[in-house]
DNA sequence: ACCTGAACACCGTTCAAGT
DNA sequence: ACCTGAACACCGTTCAAGT
């Protein structure tokens, strides 16, 4: 049987859980795959190609319909935490979002639906594109964080203990008091925390206007 | 004269303006500072030591005092300010920034001068450090974003088109309609309306405990 | 202490030639 | 249409040997 598209990317996203980004490369893929190392090349024109299509495969069910009947702070709430779990769902999945450029399928639709139920709410057209902009950074930017600790030799302990050596308690005595939470033992709750800060500071906007 | 430490890192960061993140190699580094391929492993360990290095020395002036006469949220504004300049000051500075691992020394005095702000604000000390880390996601995810449209070929204008040409009104009517927008001609009114986001959700925290 | 020279073990990408 | 085989032009890193 020849290869497919579907086959190259699937092959990706195996290939990612299973020696992570930086030990990604086409003749690996290509090894993985039961083919020459040209081969990937007629189907993608490029690694980048081939990551981009990887990137938007993982948002696949990121936008399946969110209850209508909640209100539009539970429908993006409810988003947020779906791009979450679709981006910490494979090995490095945030930096490999983070490393693609925006306007694939996926993407496009998990933004159509937050923006549009921004509008919903009540925010201008500009003002929900921007709320969304900040929302997409933080979860791409939380979900980056909390996989880099993951991604290390030990799964985290050694960057924990990093942290806690670098943490000077005279330079640092605030950083160091909080110590316990700086190496974020939860990270659902801490997800949570900034989500809701963005949440209520959209809320604010749509109560009346801010100076 | 012998090479220095900091040589090095003022050769990466000048090879970084001119040649952008993807094509910075040690090879290029070495020959630009004059020196055969391996001196540079003298100074540091790997690339991603010199790497970390030179992010931490986009940081210099990111914590000069603040003046502290000012309220407590134009003091996280400017610290933010400063950060996002910081990091746009430098070809490709936000994605080498996002990509080394968190505790540098410039980046730990940042760490603190937010939280130990926040603190005298009035938030907890588990929330202080988790606010700083949404405001630090939101920076260096909007600088990255930034610089990814600059650093194509015609310095954005074929990422406009792009996203527009995918942007199909049907499927993103929202979106679509909005494109003058998502295009982002106004990067200093977008940043600081996600900025303010955060602030008014941290205020809110201040007045009274949240459900 | 600091650097050279040369090698090792890889990369992404291209492309004539095959089927 | 889809893939092989082989090459091109690179990489990061190591390390004996020099000064």
């Amino acid at each position: 049987m020849r290869l497919t598209r579907d086959q190259v990317v699937a092959g990706g996203l195996d290939l990612l859980d299973e020696v992570g980004l930086d030990k990604l490369t086409m003749r690996r893929l290509a090894a993985a795959l039961g083919v020459q190392n040209g081969a990937t090349y007629w189907h993608f024109s490029s690694k980048q190609a081939l990551l981009e299509a990887m990137a938007d495969r993982m948002l696949e069910d990121v936008t399946i319909t969110v209850d209508p009947g909640l209100s539009w702070d539970a429908r993006v709430a409810e988003t947020a935490h779906r791009l979450r779990r679709a981006l910490l769902a494979r090995r490095d999945g945030a930096r490999l979002f983070a490393g693609v450029f925006f306007p694939l399928p996926n993407a496009l639709a998990y933004g159509e639906t937050m923006t549009a139920t921004l509008r919903e709410a009540g925010l201008a057209l500009r003002d929900a594109v921007w709320a969304v902009d900040a929302l997409t950074y933080y979860v791409v930017g939380h979900a980056t964080e909390e996989q880099l600790a993951e991604a290390l030799p030990d799964g985290g302990r050694s960057a924990v203990a990093r942290l806690r050596s670098a943490l000077d308690p005279d330079r640092h005595p605030v950083m160091h008091a909080a110590a316990g939470d700086v190496a974020a033992p939860h990270p659902q709750e801490h997800f949570r925390y900034g989500l809701d800060l963005l949440l209520t500071g959209i809320r604010a906007r749509l109560d009346g206007p801010v100076p």
